[in-house]
Parts: C-alpha cells; sequence; structure tokens
DNA sequence: TCTTCATTCAATAATTCATTTGAATAATAA
DNA sequence: TTATTATTCAAATGAATTATTGAATGAAGA
C-alpha cells in the first residue's frame, strides 16, 4: 500500500461522483459496440442509410435480433432513425463514429495477434501489397488512368461510390474479369480498412497476373474526407 | 426488401469467415473497454505502472476484483505485467490504447447529451475557460513564465510529471493558495481530458479571481506526444 | 523450513445480454 | 374499413458478466 493520504484523504466523494458517471457513460458507449453484430450494422450503415429489414438482410440476422441491436445503438447515440412511409430508415449519428470504430481496429491490429493473422493471411507479398493511401490515389487519378474496382454489391455501389468506379461484386469478379480494361493498375476498394472483399480480390487479380493494389480504406472514409461522391448508376 | 441476389447470391459464407472473424475480436475490445472501472484502471495506468493493490485502492475496490478486471483486460491485450518480488506490476499495452480511449470519449461528448452537460457544469463562462493546448504550453514555457499545476495525487505526481509543474493535490489546494506564485497565468492539468480534478481547480481559482485555464488534456498524453517529463521529487 | 504477503483461482449469487417467439403498433393500400 | 407490411414490444430462455467470499499459489524473508 503506497501513500494512502492522497486516495483516502478528504475526498471519499459522496455519491456516484461526476468522475464515476463519465466513466460510466463512455463504458456504456464501448459495451454499444461490443458486439459483432452491431459493429457489422455501423459498417452497413456507413455505405448509407438502411431499413430495418435491409440491414437484417446484411448481416444474416432475423429482424426482430436486427432491431433489438439497432435500438440499442440508438440508445446509446450511435444510429439515428427517420420514417419513411411504413419503413424505418437508420443511419450512422453525426458525430465520430468511425473515428471511434478505427480507433478501436487500430488498437486491435497492434495488439492482437489474431487480428495480425487474419489480416496477414490476405497478403501475398508484403511490398507489392502496400495499399494505396486516399491522397496518393486522388492524386494519380487526375494526371494517370487507372481503373476503380469497386468490389462491394451492387445495392451498396448505388448508395455511392468512388467517381468513375466500375462496380463488380467479389462474386462475380472471375466470371467478369474480361470487363476490367487492360493496361491500367487496377485499385481495388470496399467498404473499409477491413472489409475482406477488396483482399480477396487482390489475391484474385494477383493471381491471374493482373497489376492490382487496395485502397487503404474504403467508400465511407473517402466520403468522410469530403473527396467526391457518385450516386445511383447500377 | 431490396435487391436480393448480392445480399444472398453466390457468397453465404461456410463458417464464420474471415469477416465475423475480425469483427468479433473488435467486438472483444470494445467489451474489455466497456467497463466504468476497467476505463478507470486504464486511466490510472496511463500515469504510470501500479501493482495489484495500488490500483485496487486507487479505484475504490477489492483486490480481488481489481484482479479480475485486470486479468480481463490482460487478456484483450490492453495491459500488460511483469513480476516484482512478490507484486505483479501492471502497466498499459504499448499499442495505441489511450488512442482508442480517446476515440470513445470524443464519440461520447459529440453525441450524449449527459456527456456534454456533466462536461458543462464545470465550465463557468465559455470563452475564458477555453483549455490551452499542448503545443500552445510548449510555447508559452520556453518564453513567458507560467504556474504549473498538477493536481494529482502525490504518489501519481512522483511517477511523472511535466517539468516545473507544482503539485497541489486538489484537496489541499483551497489550504494552500498561497503556495501559487503571484502574477502568472496558472495552468491546471491533471490525469487525461476528462479528469475532473482540474476542473474543479479552475472552478475553485477562478472563484478567488486568480487567472487560470485548463490544459486540453493531461500528463499522459503530454508524454506521449514525448515532450519531456519529470520523474520523482514528491 | 515455516510464515507472510500479494495475487490469483474457484464457487456463488445477482445482474445483464442475446436470441427467439408471438403479439402489438403504425403507416399504407385496397 | 380492412388487409398488408415493416417495425417494435414483451416475455421467456439460456448464456455471459460482475462482485463477493474463501481457499490456493508463488515469491520473500525469518
Amino acid at each position: 500500500m503506497s501513500s494512502l493520504s492522497p486516495t483516502l484523504g478528504p475526498a471519499p466523494i459522496p455519491g456516484p461522483g461526476p468522475k464515476r458517471q463519465l466513466f460510466e457513460q463512455f463504458a456504456d458507449l464501448a459495451r454499444a459496440l461490443g458486439h459483432a453484430h452491431r459493429l457489422e450494422l455501423i459498417e452497413q450503415l456507413a455505405q448509407g442509410e438502411r431499413s430495418v429489414e435491409a440491414l437484417a438482410g446484411k448481416i444474416g440476422q432475423s429482424v426482430a435480433n436486427t432491431s433489438q441491436h439497432l435500438q440499442q445503438m440508438r440508445r446509446a447515440g450511435l444510429v439515428a432513425t427517420r420514417r419513411d412511409g411504413k419503413r424505418v430508415i437508420y443511419r450512422l449519428a453525426d458525430g465520430p463514429v468511425l473515428e471511434a470504430v478505427a480507433g478501436l481496429q487500430k488498437l486491435a491490429e497492434a495488439n492482437l495477434a489474431e487480428v495480425r493473422e487474419v489480416v496477414g493471411a490476405y497478403f501475398a507479398g508484403k511490398d507489392s501489397m502496400e495499399p494505396i493511401r486516399r491522397e496518393e490515389l486522388a492524386a494519380r487519378l487526375r494526371t494517370e488512368s487507372v481503373t476503380l474496382l469497386d468490389l462491394r454489391p451492387e445495392d451498396e455501389f448505388v448508395l455511392g461510390h468512388l467517381p468513375g468506379a466500375l462496380n463488380i461484386p467479389l462474386d462475380q469478379l472471375e466470371a467478369r474479369l474480361a470487363d476490367l480494361p487492360e493496361g491500367h493498375e487496377v485499385i481495388a476498394y470496399c467498404r473499409g480498412p477491413y472489409c475482406v472483399l477488396s483482399f480477396e480480390a487482390v489475391a484474385l487479380l494477383r493471381a491471374r497476373g493482373l497489376p492490382v493494389r487496395r485502397l487503404e480504406d474504403g467508400f465511407p472514409e473517402w466520403r468522410a474526407a469530403g473527396m467526391g461522391v457518385e450516386v445511383g448508376q447500377a
């Protein structure tokens, strides 16, 4: 027991104290992020707003279960809703939700061997797989011609995508290889830095000998950076 | 139900899939942050390494309970241990633990009215209470003379503090007002951006008419920024 | 060796969480 | 109005989490 006085001194605090209160709030938020389904819902909502049923389909859960998780996140202030006819449309809240999730993900990648393994399993040759950064991509889009490849399902692509991107959902990639213009480097992206679609696409295309790199993060980060978005056009 | 094919198409995924695996890992991390006691332990460990008993005293919990929470965080990779004689000394893990917590806190402040209220309750006059930033403080320390006031308990101060800081634990502040040199602005800091010690100190000193501002964050952030630390000297 | 001390483990009771089921609500269309 | 559809609510289940107690380690000193 080191020094008693500062700890047990004249400040044993009456109620919970503002300090405990703050920590409780922070902890509540962390718990709201503490379920795989909810993180997956956040990833989905980062692509664009969605109805409960659409989200349930996306994460492969029942509508009731999805609704409960969404409500839990709404209580925590992570998402917001509006009504559209008989649907309730959920969207990400205004605050830095994705930044907080990104903080978690960075920490996980730094500290958890398991995460590095899963991510590492998608790397072929460290050097050539170095992802391209947003700014670098933006610069190259102005001067060179590169093929921007969006691997997300069509319905997510329609909600918004990088300007000029070609949409080939991952599960159609092998069949539609011919759609990729030749002679350009391909830049693959999807939902975010840990979205596996682009990892798998890079692996597939590199196995075919095509020059391809991954964008370091995905569509939501691009949009959040205010770098221009194209909507619609299936 | 919007478009079926991309969702239910040829990729229903066999096992949990690497995606679900990653989300589970991220969620585990979030849950590890999802308890007020654990966040408080992280705040403590951000000041410096500590034994289980010392930490238990700091957060006002039993040793057994504290040990369990610490082990949970160790499993999640948030903290690490070393043995020192018959003690086990816990410390923060190397990764960006504090950044992840800061992400949570920013989100809470942006999205949760309750947090803004608690924080706001410590503000007197918005303008004059604007906290001072690390870089600005560093610059002023080089040219002007300001009084750096560290409000943490002595034992935390001893583990490390800003160079030249004066340590007056909050509960002694009223009695030791005379120790503050006159004529200089006072910059108050403590454990981090949401540590209430400096908020309360600012309120108290301003009530006495003293020129005082809060450092925007605390000692751990200063140290993490590599801005120079002084150790020892009670 | 035996004792002491710091920490961890094991067992527990109380609480909270995740999921399913079926009913209730709210908006729309017939 | 009635029927339909999307979402939410309520109740119930099993699983996981938290805190408490007392016993079990494991290192240090007598």
